[in-house]
DNA sequence: TTTTATAAGTGTCTCTAGGACACAAACTAT
DNA sequence: ATAGTTTGTGTCCTAGAGACACTTATAAAA
């Protein structure tokens, strides 16, 4: 319900949009930062994000992109809501509201086109510590990452770290890097089986040992909670 | 990340904040309207919401709860972020974001104080679409009734729609009627001594057959998440 | 006081899906 | 051909929910 004042009787809270991207590369979880080119916290790293656009974005889903997009030219195949984080102290101007997405995508090259950012990076999640991060954003990717394990024991979320096409044992990989854990083939295999979510390609693919067989994600198919979680 | 922008340079979004508060009243499950006062959607019935006080409010979880005790005088036991929605139209008056809150509350401890105005009521679910709801605010309760539905499945959320002390019967009840299907007492049981979050009191209460053992929530537990899903 | 009805609580079997692991199959390199 | 490696399958184990009969406790009726 929205109350019967006119917006501008009001101080308004900043409202902005952040997104927290994910990666699998290399057997190690990565999230994509930027070097901020101006105040407040220049020249620490923070994660992409901005001001909605109301001219402009349809609505805060096309912000998030939209940023994405500007500032590290990556596209991801999947996106939601994080949460908000908010308060009076979060950010040196006064009360801010942040609404982070949380968001997946293939590993790849990542560069910036716009004057704002002067730098992109992934960046090793056991690296974070080590690095200056801007506001309450080592927070927020904590949470996001939190959200991302417990997401990946009950669905097949990783498979958005991976390219169209992939085998049992590259799923299998970015799964383990994500939650920490070794998962058996064969759980993966009958959880893959019973969500009905891919398909199987004609080609196999060499692995050094027996040719794999390729998978890809349905087309339009709905990632599915499983009844259980992985074992931890 | 926020850009260097002066706010002002920028045509802020509306920002408000709602609330989708649920309770378990005789076998059926409610959600607290509010009668609009004003326009847009003057007399017709919204969710409990506002906006943000900067002043006032040390974040948007302060916002949400001052909210809900101004038309409930009550602090809810149980609440958090289901999530935002916007859009250039959902909101007459141009783009809005509101964060919506899903909360629970004991239908007692409300009933009396709403009992004394006529803005305020609970809904049945089943009566939802009968009513006059501004916005899309009928979107809204059904998303939080999924989500519900699906913490429903994995935690003992719904006790917070329960007095301090209750029998698993009632614990029982109060489940089924959210997730709309019966469940096992013994499963029941087994998920409460799994959980750790219940102590025994030592008086027990009449229940029309055997005397009922009263447990209650231990103080400062957290809800836990089983690793299964209730069987739908 | 005994009987009956009712709800609480227990014992135990079944069922489902993940974990473990051995083993067969397919492929490469020597 | 043989060894080494990875893929894929068969099968048993296990945890925890579902089902359900049966015992226990209590109040109300006879």
């Amino acid at each position: 319900m929205t109350l019967p004042y006119d917006i501008s009787d009001y101080k308004n809270p900043l409202f902005t949009i952040d997104n927290v991207l994910f990666t699998v590369d290399k057997n190690a979880l990565k999230v994509l930062l930027v070097k901020r080119a101006s105040e407040p916290f220049k020249d620490a790293w923070g994660l992409p994000g901005g001001f909605v656009d109301i001219e402009q974005d349809a609505d805060t889903n096309a912000t998030a992109l939209r940023k994405l997009k500007e500032k590290t030219s990556v596209i991801p195949p999947y996106l939601e809501q994080l949460k908000v984080f908010s308060g009076l102290t979060r950010d040196p101007r006064g009360f801010s509201a942040t609404l982070v997405y949380f968001a997946l995508v293939q590993a790849q090259t990542v560069q910036s086109f716009i004057d704002t950012v002067d730098d992109v990076k992934w960046v090793e999640m056991s690296a974070i510590q080590a690095i200056d991060i801007a506001f309450d954003h080592e927070h927020i990717i904590e949470q996001a990452q939190q959200r991302l394990v417990q997401k990946s024991l009950y669905s097949m979320l990783p498979v958005y770290c991976l390219p169209e096409q992939f085998t049992v044992s590259e799923l299998k990989t970015v799964i383990e890097v994500i939650i920490g854990k070794s998962v058996q083939r064969k759980s993966l295999l009958r959880r893959m089986e019973a969500s009905g979510m891919f398909e199987t390609m004609t080609e196999k693919v060499k692995s050094g040992g027996r040719k794999a067989q390729m998978y890809r994600l349905i087309d339009g198919a709905s990632i599915l909670n499983f009844e259980r979680n992985l074992v931890i």
